[in-house]
RNA sequence: GGACCUGUGGUGCAGCUCGGAGUGCACGCCGCCCUGUCAAGGCGGAGGUCGCGGGUUCAAAUCCCGUCAGGUCCGCCA
């Protein structure tokens, strides 16, 4: 592949692209100096950069130039001398020469090193992001990020998707995730919001006959941030009419798996699927990762009469961990925290010796429950360690399952890749403070077909049609087949506590439109930040995002948020209420 | 709203347990020297509100309380 094109005016060859081929030509580069290297006034070497990497020029005489000067910098191609090659540069067998050197911009020393050798402080490289962007860390990140972009655009293109922007300034919809509000200069006293997903727009894009949609799409939530949770993030949105879900899990499985050839140059070979309540079951999370074994085991029948007080619960669940006998006392006592900030009673654990069990429980088990404890996971092996949990169903699955990620302290990006289809999850979860239960994807999920018999009867029990995509154990994305009978939603509304003028007040125009004639549509949408963390190798995603904020929400380049003028809050009509109200 | 970790010249660290003069290391910066380096090398120099405020003490980077900033997590994220 050529970088010809790359030549401006400015410039005639990219500083990596010089190669022995051009031997004997008089060529420019621009870029920035990333050292200079002076021995006397006879003789100076500059290293100069772009974004393809280094050459060397070598100067007669003194340059009055310093790190980080940009220059264009005129040269013959040379080879260099016997003896003098550099093994680890990819021009290092050239250099240039007989060199002319114009300053295009002066530079004060940086801030903090270029070269990528220290690790510096994240508050300093947020400061100055715009430096941090010319070391190599987040610069390689973000041009993975756009390699995954072209591969995701080209696979949902291929599958005959249309790429449609929805707006930015959209209505509220109180329901769900907080919104991020914009005061509406022409209309004092109204507000827009930020979309938290094109979620509706896409929806009507299925009632106005665009059948497979897609959009690489901005979506803003006015939430706390994490590691991977940013105020705004980018999901490859994707809906599809006259389809099933089987039919979106494989537009999706395409793009991603086609994305992660790009970024990691194999193409995984499948995506497992298991349903929600084996997830739960098996490895107490509803985002499992797969790159290790570790899997829950249920003891509850083995303790069912136990006397043991600790095990007195309706679930006991139980995890092997190979060689975990080397956890010190102090590591278990962690765990333990853990389990109980989690929610459990407490942590049993059982160090797993030729002898028998080392535990503080250990002499208060019968020996029919000592067996079974050994016996977990195909059987526990001397060295081994054996966690329970007693609880209830849900908060034994979900402790483990938090200690099984604990124990297994593996970087998202390590290992193999691991994709698995997560199905069937519930349609609600929990009840509301009203007493009516709580949508656990979105109001418009339609339920699975053979429980929509008990949706007012036993709603909890009820599983819905709505899927999420896992890596690692970080959820990729979620998506359902969405309800476009105006009988079925009408009943989940019911259920949910909505009422009909709720429903027209804040979806109205929706319903409207699906009076009109909604086809059975379905969906996605791919969190595009976590996917390109994951091929990055990063554990966070402001590594992969040109300007991300702190995870207080302030950016620490601009100041932002600041305050208004008086002037400008005068034009938009607002006041602010004393402090403390 | 809550828990925990971190904060020391521009950068990265050590010093903090067990209080005793801003002590140390590396990089960078400034000056001088140096004709084949490539993390160039040699010599010299400058650079500090130990995040901020309060307390304890004869004495605080060090101990205590509060606070701010950054990070990780819980809550939150239909």
């Amino acid at each position: 592949m050529t970088d010809d094109y790359l030549a401006t005016s400015m410039r005639d060859v990219m500083c990596a692209a010089v190669t022995e081929a051009h031997v004997g030509q008089r060529v420019s580069v621009c870029g920035w100096v990333a050292r200079r290297r002076e021995h006397g006034e006879k003789l100076a070497f500059l290293d100069v950069r772009d974004r393809t990497g280094l050459i060397q020029a070598v100067v007669d005489g003194t340059v009055d130039v310093r790190a980080e000067y940009v220059i264009r910098l005129t040269g013959t191609v040379t080879r260099r001398p016997e003896g003098t090659r550099n093994e680890r540069l990819a021009t290092g067998s050239v250099e240039l020469s007989d060199c002319a050197v114009e300053v295009l911009a002066p530079a004060e020393p940086p801030p903090f090193p270029l070269d990528g050798r220290v690790e510096v402080d994240e508050a300093v490289r947020l400061r100055y992001r715009y430096l941090d962007l010319r070391r190599d860390g987040v610069a390689a990140n973000l041009r993975l990020r756009a390699r995954v972009n072209g591969a995701l655009r080209r696979a949902m293109d291929a599958q005959g998707f249309c790429e449609v922007e929805t707006p930015l300034l959209w209505a509220p919809t109180p329901e769900g995730s907080r919104e991020f509000v914009i005061p509406a200069r022409l209309h004092p006293g109204e507000f827009f919001v930020l979309p938290q997903s094109p979620q509706i727009a896409k929806q009507l894009l299925m009632v106005g006959g665009f059948d497979r949609y897609y959009q690489l799409a901005r979506c803003l939530r006015d939430e706390d941030l994490r590691a991977d949770r940013q105020f705004e993030f980018t999901q490859l949105d994707i809906e599809a009419s006259f389809v099933t879900q089987d039919d979106v899990m494989g537009f999706v499985s395409r793009a991603v798996l086609d994305a992660a050839e790009v970024a990691t140059g194999v193409r995984p070979t499948s995506i497992d699927t298991m349903t929600w309540a084996e997830a739960l079951d098996r490895y107490g999370t509803d985002k499992p990762d797969l790159r290790y074994e570790m899997t829950l085991h249920d003891l509850s029948r083995e303790f069912e009469t136990s006397s043991l007080r600790a095990f007195s619960a309706p679930t006991v669940k139980a995890l092997r961990v190979p060689g975990g006998g080397e956890f010190s006392r102090a590591a278990l006592d962690g765990l333990t925290e853990t389990a109980k900030a989690l929610g459990a009673g407490g942590l049993a654990w059982f160090r797993v010796t030729a002898d028998g069990l080392d535990s503080p429980l250990a002499r208060h088990l019968s020996a029919d429950e000592a067996a079974a404890i050994r016996a977990v996971d195909g059987g526990a092996a001397p060295g081994d360690l054996i966690l329970a949990v007693a609880d209830e169903y849900v908060v034994a699955c979900r402790v483990l399952g938090a200690l099984r990620v604990a124990v297994a302290s593996m970087p998202v990006g390590a290992g193999p890749h691991r994709y698995v289809w997560v199905t069937e999850f519930p349609l609600f979860e929990g009840f509301g403070d009203d007493g009516h239960p709580l949508a656990a994807h979105h109001p418009f999920t339609m339920p699975h077909p053979d429980d929509l018999a008990n949706l007012e009867s036993s709603p909890l029990t009820v599983r819905s049609q709505a899927y999420d995509l896992v890596l690692n154990g970080w959820e990729l994305g979620s998506g359902s087949v969405r309800v476009h009978r105006a009988d079925i939603q009408s009943r989940i509304f019911r259920v949910l506590g909505i009422s009909d003028e709720d429903a027209q007040s804040r979806f109205g125009f929706m319903l409207g439109a699906f009076s009109y004639g909604a086809p059975p549509h379905a969906g996605f949408a791919v969190g595009v930040d976590r996917l390109v963390a994951i091929f990055a190798g990063e554990e966070n995603i402001r590594e992969v995002i040109a300007f991300p904020k702190t995870q207080s929400g302030s950016d620490l380049m601009t100041g932002a948020p600041k305050s208004l003028t008086a002037r400008q809050l005068a034009e938009l009509r607002l006041t602010f209420a004393p402090k403390g109200q």
